[in-house]
DNA sequence: GTAGACCTTGACGCGGACGTCAAGGCCAGC
DNA sequence: GCTGGCCTTGACGTCCGCGTCAAGGTCTAC
């Protein structure tokens, strides 16, 4: 299939898979006349990226997963450097969950100082924060 | 002071003290050279902008703290517009922690799974684990 | 043979908070 | 007068994951 048709069925669009083959992430044959062409397997390969970005993983993060299928595994995960990966990811999050865990009891405390001498308003959320673990930046 | 000793004393750099004035957050008085004057208020406000950047505050969301220290309130958080901030910044913790409460056990789950059938050597379908919940990323 | 839907590469834009030159002005000390 | 250290205003670079043109090639349908 050609790359539009790619980006629809994986819901993604042909800018994403273009800036992937840049990155040499998921790289597609070409057809004689010059276009990409992409099979099943790189559909597979493209829903193990979006997977893990979804969890927050850089691009760079998800090579290992992608060479993984690649080179015939299972899964993206059957691999050891796959794994590490995972390890590596959970670590930062724990990492980042505590950090914020610990400025959100800050925070609380100090707005109740502050509230102490004020009165009141309201609002509403939008989460922005990234942890310089850089885990869910969120934007 | 200068800018160069100001930047030192509060451990930053010249380029952020610019920067800041650039955005309409730490103005300088010029002296009549052309140089940047900062006095004891301009530290007080920029310590300010910089324990809310610590806590992951972006530089607009400090304004209202330095403004209302500029206006002569004893702390930057005197004021209703501060308090709000605080408000509307915990609940993006809030939610920014919840969500990465969630990621990080799905993929905790995600790891001891892919550890276990790595370790049979064996390979077992898995659900589809295009498990496309939209939560971090791109929005 | 021509419209139009697809594809190609190239290259700039964005957002945040600055880093890092570059070219030149100002001032103290020797 | 000169060196060196401070300062000034630009203005481009960085990191990331693309978005968004732009100019032009290719293929299908009518």
């Amino acid at each position: 299939m050609r790359i539009g048709e790619l980006a629809e069925r994986a819901g993604t669009t042909t800018r994403a898979l273009r800036h992937y083959e840049a990155l040499g992430l998921l790289r597609a044959r070409r057809a004689g006349n010059g276009y990409r062409a992409y099979d099943e397997q790189d559909l597979r390969m493209l829903r193990q990226i979006q997977a893990l970005r979804a969890f927050g993983f850089e691009l760079e993060d998800t090579r290992p997963f992608v060479d993984c299928l690649r080179a015939g595994h299972p899964e993206g995960d059957s691999c050891d450097a796959s794994i590490e990966v995972y390890r590596r990811k959970l670590a930062e999050l724990d990492e980042c969950i505590a950090r914020l865990t610990e400025v959100r009891e800050r925070l609380g405390s100090q707005l109740a100082h502050a509230e102490l001498t004020f009165a009141e308003g309201a609002s509403e959320p939008r989460c922005e924060f990234s942890c310089e673990a850089d885990e869910g930046s969120t934007r």
